[in-house]
DNA sequence: CGTCGTTATATCGGCTTCCGATACAAAAGT
DNA sequence: ACTTTTGTATCGGAAGCCGATATAACGACG
């Protein structure tokens, strides 16, 4: 009877999907995380290549047809990627709230 | 040069945490997150008294003198433990206001 | 032209955490 | 008497994070 229906995102791939609302490549999204939480998270290279796969994976990312530029790989978030990210959103809101509630 | 400098509290943990501003015990805390979260969160019992003892190590939450009662065993949040869920609300409200301003 | 720092991708192993399953047992309800 | 609920606890598998490590191309600077 163990429900816990949604599926929760760790810090490290939220942020990976926030990243692709726009097509980035791997070392590019280390660095707009890192902007976007003013240097709070830095992103391990072990953590995103590793989660980039899972997340090709499932379906939340998808490779983006680079420019024939050769090293860099861009992704891009999909459909369903946005879905999931919507929900994670939900569900942060839920914590807060709950936090605030208490605090 | 990986900072990553604050602590992540994963979803279980931060609800025992919320959970024990009053003094409760290990089946009330289950109980209390499930209507807390109006069902959404079921905390299984692996989890629970997993993270009780890793919360006891910390010095997050203590033992709570019980009445002698027996079987149940009461505990509650530390100062220690107070100031690691406020700062971890703070990061929530961070990853849901990048998730706002993208979204 | 050589060297150094940055850009860039990728894998491995160790550690922590989650969670379902399982076990045991007292208390309460029917 | 029997069943459900209350209650605590451990074990093992799976997933995820991250530091370390490896490899290599690119640009800048002397």
């Amino acid at each position: 009877m163990g429900e816990n229906t949604g599926i929760v995102l760790t810090e490290a791939v939220y942020y990976i999907l926030l990243s692709l609302t726009k097509p980035l490549h791997g070392y590019g999204i280390m660095q707009k995380i890192e902007e976007m939480t003013d240097g709070r998270l830095i992103v391990s290279a072990g953590t995103l290549y590793g989660a980039i796969n899972t997340l090709l994976d499932r379906g939340w990312i998808v490779q983006h047809a680079t420019a024939e530029d050769s090293r860099r790989k861009e992704y891009v978030i999909t459909d369903e990627g946005r879905t999931v990210v919507a929900k994670e959103l939900e569900r942060l809101r839920e914590l807060v709230a709950n936090g605030e509630a208490i605090l």
